[in-house]
Order: structure tokens, then sequence, then C-alpha cells
DNA sequence: TTGTTCCAGCTTTTT
DNA sequence: GCTGGAACAA
């Protein structure tokens, strides 16, 4: 190999900073990349630093990321640049991977061979049934907060074995439905998204040959987006690179925005105390945005407390100044963004370029409707996706029960879909010998009928329906994976019951089972099989795995609209940051909570950090929400970008708004306080409190006060007698 | 079995 | 104020 040219090849499109992560020794490296800065590519380049410089083979390379969109892109890029298959390298999502290590390891991993994965709409269709069972008040105890909680112990790695019994109420029911959510998982093979983590890493951590196998395997080991793995997700990582020096990670405390579904910011500190010999490199030249726009973003990021330091530059000009719009109300809002788009697209502009961002997806609506009313095509991301279609999911289930008889959750789900007689009463009286007798509810079923413990009308149904699957099952065997599909789309009566549906809503169902077809005549098995499973079964865990992103093939220029969350990781010449208000961004939920507010912050900083070239920020004074008018104060976060980087747009052409309105008051932005957020302070009557925020100026200066006995507080700060703690 | 009515809930999302 | 789900009546 020609190290000197190859050397070059891979390094020389590099800056300073990127040259150094990709070229550097092995030792635990830390890769703090702004947005923008070209992350993914210091990745993909690190990888083929590694085969063609370092000379390892792709079976010694790990890569993780989160999505599978992530991952795909990182292979292909791999495969471009170094101009090779990159098919048998382990790149992937963490569940993925996971759920490969299971599928090899089942028996170690003490699953059955044929596990089945659940998404999280199976998950609390099975806890729902669980609280049912157990006679456990739903309103009291909503299913929803249930799986919150298992979730959040799996996610901490806590089993329920592991919890001591307390005598508080609420620990010990949920410690009680936990264990029984357990149960029931085990006894059906089924495997939810949090356990597949969990069992992957007790996998590893019991099986001292197994690790000590991987661990020699993999001689690299790369994450992506690092600031969002959470305690089990990393602790997998740590087992994996125990004592070897070689693990590398990309990420962005500055763009860590889902600590509310456990991922774990502190990873990034903890990373560094448990690798005392590693490197920290930041990636802060952007290659995306204006000056201007980069600016805004560092000076609002700046409030943020504990952060690991990063300051965007880039040498591309300051380029237009962020425009704010203040609009008289959300429809005001709508009007005047569609207004902008429609100039930039007479313009010669392209709408895919350009974005919509808010906090919530009920903002969307507007925007739709005005777009609508205009003509401009646009796409909404988010929403259901492909696989967890309720056709799609009956259709699954069918075929998982043709599977495996004894997954209760889909039995349960297509027993009587479409309808054939078998009622509450049967199903329960199903339900109730299956608890007795520690049985699946397949068995339970077939008992029943052979003891003739059912009415006949009831015995003939369920007879039908056991016979219909033991049916396909039969026709099925040995035919090709699609034909299988087929098979249970045509046969299962699903096509006649959403022929029934009115509308054009039967009609679309149909056609994405006749799409289901399609994707498994489509489904690449030798691709995802290294394991000697079934095809079916392999299918089965790709829908669940993979949400389904069918919406790749809508070439259309569209406008998009998304929340401020799916918009990481992209970015658009023209973007509308939309709803700046307190309440809404800030949501009203975080408002008294610095970590949480933070968060938000974090959000705001991704969203001004999507613009490349231009950047409109707008609130409304006045808005529609839940059915009320509010009239919401303007996010904080506005006043937290200078001044000088802003322009307000105050044109109101062809606006057309009731008469009788009060102008929108010049909204005071940039001005700076006394005390800084978060500041905790003291007040005689009220007590210990944190600082949350801060308006006005002079003699007019408040803060707002949460304190920890009476709660949230507005205090003029020429009054009130505060005591910095 | 189906259609109606009532009622709670209401950030963010991937796997 | 709208939606989805559950309870209820016919």
């Amino acid at each position: 190999m020609n190290t000197n040219t190859t050397t070059t090849s891979i390094i020389d499109s590099l800056n300073d900073a990127q040259r150094l992560a990709v070229s550097a020794p092995s030792q635990p490296m830390l890769i703090l990349a702004g947005a923008g800065s070209g992350k993914t590519r210091v990745l993909v380049h690190r990888i083929a630093w590694q085969i063609q410089v370092e000379g390892l083979s792709i079976h010694n390379i790990l890569a993780v990321t989160f999505t599978n969109k992530a991952a795909k892109e990182m292979r292909g890029r791999v495969e471009d640049l170094l101009n090779i298959s990159a098919h048998s390298m382990w790149i992937g999502t963490f569940h993925g991977l996971a759920h490969r290590l299971l599928r090899r390891h089942a028996k170690q991993a003490k699953l059955p061979d044929t596990f089945q994965v659940m998404d999280s709409d199976d998950q609390l269709r099975v806890i729902k049934r669980l609280v049912k069972s157990l006679n456990i008040d739903d309103s009291k105890w909503p299913p929803k907060q249930v799986m919150w909680f298992i979730n959040a112990q799996k996610d901490e790695g806590i089993r329920a074995r592991h919890m001591v019994e307390s005598g508080d109420v609420y620990l010990r029911t949920m410690l009680q439905l936990y264990k029984a959510y357990e149960e029931i998982c085990n006894r059906s093979g089924l495997v939810d998204f949090a356990e597949l983590l969990l069992r992957a890493h007790e996998l590893l951590r019991d099986n001292e040959d197994l690790l000590e196998f991987y661990q020699n395997r993999f001689k690299q080991v790369h994450v992506d987006e690092f600031q969002d793995t959470n305690t089990i997700q990393y602790a997998w990582l740590r087992l994996l690179t125990e004592g070897k020096d070689n693990l590398f990670v990309v990420g962005d405390d500055d763009q860590s925005i889902y600590g509310w579904r456990g991922a774990k910011i502190e990873n990034l500190h903890d990373f560094q105390s448990h690798y005392p010999n590693h490197q920290v490199i930041k990636l802060e030249q952007n290659y995306r945005s204006t000056g201007n726009i980069l600016k805004s973003a560092n000076a609002l990021i700046e409030k943020n407390d504990g952060r690991m330091g990063k300051s965007l530059w880039t040498d591309s000009g300051d380029g237009e100044l962020i425009s704010l719009y203040t609009a008289f109300n959300e429809q005001d809002e709508a009007y005047f963004v569609v207004e902008k788009i429609r100039k930039w697209v007479n313009d010669g502009g392209l709408r895919q370029d350009v974005a919509i961002l808010y906090r919530s997806n009920a903002q969307s609506r507007q925007f739709e409707e005005k777009l609508m009313t205009t003509g401009t095509p646009y796409r909404v991301y988010g929403g259901l996706r492909f696989f967890e279609r309720m056709e799609i999911k009956n259709a699954l289930a069918y075929l998982r029960v043709m599977s495996n008889h004894h997954d209760d959750a889909s039995f349960e789900r297509v027993i009587n879909t479409p309808t054939r007689g078998i009622g509450v009463k049967t199903i329960d009286d199903i339900r109730l010998v299956a608890r007795e007798n520690e049985l699946s509810l397949w068995q339970s079923a077939v008992e029943l009928i052979k003891q003739n413990r059912l009415s006949a009308r009831a015995s003939n149904a369920l007879k039908t329906f056991l016979s219909l699957v033991k049916g396909l099952g039969d026709e099925a065997e040995g035919k090709e994976l699609y034909e299988k599909v087929k098979l249970i789309v045509e046969r299962s009566g699903l096509i006649e019951l959403y022929k029934k549906e009115k509308g054009e809503k039967g009609e679309a169902r149909i056609e994405n089972l006749e799409e289901l077809v399609n994707a498994a005549r489509q489904f690449d098995f030798d691709d995802e099989n290294e394991e000697n499973l079934s095809e079916l079964d392999m299918f089965l865990a790709h829908a669940a795995l993979e949400s389904g992103d069918m919406q790749g093939d809508d070439y259309e220029d569209c406008v998009q609209l998304m929340t401020l969350h799916s918009a990481k990781g992209l970015e658009f010449k023209l973007v509308f940051l939309v709803g700046l208000e307190e309440g809404l961004f800030p949501s009203q939920q975080s408002t008294n909570d610095i970590a949480r507010l933070e968060e938000e912050r974090r959000l705001c900083y991704v969203g001004i950090t999507r613009a490349m070239q231009q950047l409109y920020i707008t609130h409304a004074e006045s808005r529609r929400l839940y059915g009320k008018e509010t009239y919401p104060r303007p996010s904080r976060f506005l006043k937290e970008i200078p001044a000088e980087f802003i322009q307000e747009i105050r044109i109101r052409a062809n606006v057309s708004r009731p008469v009788n309105v009060v102008k929108p008051k010049k909204s005071s932005i940039g001005q700076v306080g006394t005390y800084k957020l978060g500041q905790r302070v003291s007040h005689v009557k009220f007590g210990e409190g944190v600082v949350l925020q801060m308006e006005g100026e002079g003699a007019q200066e408040r803060v707002q006060i949460n304190f920890r006995d009476v709660g949230l507080k507005w205090l003029m700060l020429s009054y009130a007698k505060l005591d910095v703690l």
C-alpha cells in the first residue's frame, strides 16, 4: 500500500482541527464538533484512516449512530471515500447493533431464538392490558407513565429484581407492574427497545468469552452524537472498549436536546474522567452559516452554564442580519412567512431550501393552511411512519402470530380484526385461563376449545381463527417472503375490512398493504442476515427497528415543515424559526427548571444554526392555544440575541388586520441584567430561590425567581432586597 | 356490532 | 378547541 498518496488523499481536504482528529494515534478521543463543522466528515475520514493508514480491516471497525439514516449515510460515505464495499462493516444504531448481538447469542442472552422486537406502540398495548389484568386503576396509573417508568429503569440498567421493596405506594405499584411486565415479555419472547440495549449490555457483561471476543474484534469504536447517549448505551461502549483506549466519540454538548428521553449530557463530562489519557479536539470552523447567524447563536448559547465551551466562526463573511417579525397573531405570522417564501420562489429560490421550524407539532397547521391557499407544495415531517400505520401493524401482527403462536401481543391484536364474532367476553376467558395456567393466549384458546368451556358460537369463531392462522402458516411453508406477506394481506380479511371503511382512508390503507408486499419483495435478506434466522423473522425485526422512512421517494420541490427536534443535523438556505414566545418556546413545562430551560435554549441554538443564508424569527402578540386566546410575551431567547445582529421588520403591506389594534411595542433587546440566570439568591420573606429570567432596565428591572418554598415570583429589583448566595 | 357521546389531555422522538 | 379513546346505548 502506498501510504503517502493514501494518507494525503484522506486528510488533505480537511482543515487543521479535522486533520488532527482524523490522524490522531489510537487513544480515547473526544471530538467536540459544533453545528456545521463537519462532524460526519471527520467520522468518515477517521474510519477511512484506520483502514488505509493504520491497516485495519473493515471487520475491526465499529461505528454507532442513533438513526438508521445516519448509519446508512456513514456507510455510503466510507464506501465512496475508500472505493470499497463496506457491506460487512458494523455500522448501525445502538438498537440495531444490540439486536444483532442478541440474535447471534440468543441462548447466552437467555432469549428464545425467535424473539421479536416490539416498538413503543406494541409496548404500550402490552402495558395497557397488563394494568387492566392486575385490576389497577388506569386513571391513577396511566399506562404511558408506567411505560415511561419501566423504560427509565432499563435505561439506567435497573431490573425489577434490583429494586428494593418500598413502602411508597408509587414505587411499590410501579415495581409490581415492572415485574409483571418482565414476565409477560419473557413468556412471549418479546423485547422492547430499552430491553435490546439493556440485554446487550448484560450479555457482554456476563459472558467474559464473548466480551473478549468482541473487544478483540473491534479495534476501533466510533460514536456519533455522543451527547445523546443514555446511561446504558455508554456503559455498553465502555465494556467494549475497556482497557483498549480505542473509543472515538463525536458530539456537541450544545446540541443535546434529548435529555427528556434519558440522554445524559453528563456522559460527555464523564468521558473525560473515565479516560484520563483522552484527547479533546474542538471543531469550531463552521461551513454552513453566515457570520451574523453564527454570532447570534454563539451569544445565545453562552447563556448556558457548564458548557464545555466552543465558539463557532466562519471565514465566509457576515451575510444578512437576522430578521425579526412581530406578528399580530398566529394567522398573521403564517401569512408573513408564506409571503416571504413566495418572494423567495419568485426570485428563483427552491422551495426545498426553505424550512419552517417550530417547537411543537400543533403549530404546523396554520402554515399548512396558508401554504395550501397559495398553492405552495410543502411537506410536513413527523407523524406516522410506514411501519407504524395501523393496517401495516395489523398485517405484521398476523405474520408474527403465524411465525410464533405464543406472541400474545400480536395474537390479541388480530384475534378479532377484522371482527369475526370473538367478543370481549371470550377474550377475557382466554386471558383468565392463560394467566391461571401460565399459558400463552394461543395455548389457552386451544385448551378452552378442547375442554368445551365456551359457548358453541364463540367456540366456532375461535376455531375459525385458529385454523385460519394455522392454515396460512402451512400454506406459507417454503414460499418466498413476499408471497407469505401477500398471502396474509389477501387472506386475513384486512382488505375487505378496509374496503368498507369510507372515504379515501380505506383506499390508502389498502394501497399501504400492497406497498407492504412490495417492501417484502425488495427486502434484502442477505443484507441483514448474518444470523441463522428465518427470512420472515428478519423482516419483522426490520419493520420494528426501522420505522420506514418512505418519505424519500417524494421528489417534488417542497417547503419543509418540521419541529426543531427533527431539524437537528439538517440545513436550509432560508429558515423561519416561528413562535418565539414564552410558554411556547421555551415551553411552559420548562420554565421553572433551569436544566430544562437550558435544553430549550440549546434547541433554539440548534434552530438558529440550521440556517445557511438567511434566518427569520417570528413571534405573535396573540395566539389561540387550546381554544383560548393567549397574549404571550416574546421569548426570552429573543432578548438573549444581541440587538446588533437583528433587524426588526415592521412593514405590513397586504396584511389585513382588525382595526383598533395596539401597535406592537418595541421589544427591548439585548439589555444586560444585574443578576445572572440561574443565580441562587435569597429573599427576606420568600427564602431561597433561583433567578430564571430578567427584563426591563433601571428602576423597571424585574427578575423572575423560582423560590423553593413559594414558587415563581416576579420581583422589582428596585424594591426587592435580594442577597446573592 | 356499530354509531354516538363524553371526557381527558395537550412538548419534543428514535429505536 | 380538537382529537383519540373509551364507555355507552341501540
